[in-house]
DNA sequence: AATTTAAAAAACCAATTGGTTCACTATTGG
DNA sequence: CCAATAGTGAACCAATTGGTTTTTTAAATT
């Protein structure tokens, strides 16, 4: 598929590939949710799971790994927060792809129909 | 999280899963792209990929589970098409979740230029 | 009927994922 | 200084992923 109209070479798929992957996991989109409300340190955000916070603090890492959520060390305490701008890149994937399959789906309506092809 | 204003319990969390899952790696997301060009036979599908047949049939196993993808047995072949329904839920997800994430955006930019609060 | 073709099924493999526990490093507070 | 707290790192584990090759099934072709 590397001369598709979609490609663009220029390394956002492997942003995708993380985006997605990330999204993935609904613990994760869970910790995203949260964030939305306001910043988090890590503890609080591992409250509500019923695992350890390892666990969580590996959950964040992979958001972080993808660009969605930014940690700053502050004394002893880590702070998650949104950066929710990568997300944008999975958006606009979607967003694209939806826009040529509704065209598709649109022509095979007008087709089936006869209405005006 | 099960308490959260995002949660809905109904199961489309366990499609959200499946369908990220099956967005998150690049053949896949290039198989979609290639069916919205029209059906196409998984051998087709297979063509332009330097790996096996089979593994391109457990990709489009994998679409086709998360929904994304209806086969059709014709013959000896089978026959691929997109299903951009189930999409949408995920589309939906990132929406709603950038709407939040405006929101929030907007309040602290309000409040940083302290132009309305 | 025999051969070729399309595709799935099965068995296998290395690498990754998602979790655990335990040990360790800082940092804060008494 | 000492104890408690926040978090990471490392080692480990079972399950999943993404690929392979080989076998099998079923349909089309000759």
């Amino acid at each position: 598929m590397s001369t598709n109209w979609f490609s663009d070479n220029s390394g956002t798929m492997d942003n995708l590939n993380l985006i997605f992957s990330a999204l993935s996991h609904e613990t994760r989109r869970g910790i995203l949710e949260r964030l939305t409300l306001g910043e988090s340190r890590l503890s609080d955000l591992a409250k509500p799971y019923d695992m350890s916070q390892t666990a969580v603090s590996k959950h964040v890492r992979i958001l972080s790994d993808a660009g969605l959520v930014t940690v700053e060390r502050r004394g002893r305490t880590r702070h998650c927060r949104l950066n929710a701008e990568p997300m944008k890149q999975a958006t606009d994937w979607l967003i694209d792809y939806q826009a040529f399959w509704l065209n598709q789906f649109d022509s095979l309506a007008r087709h089936l129909t006869n209405k005006e092809d």
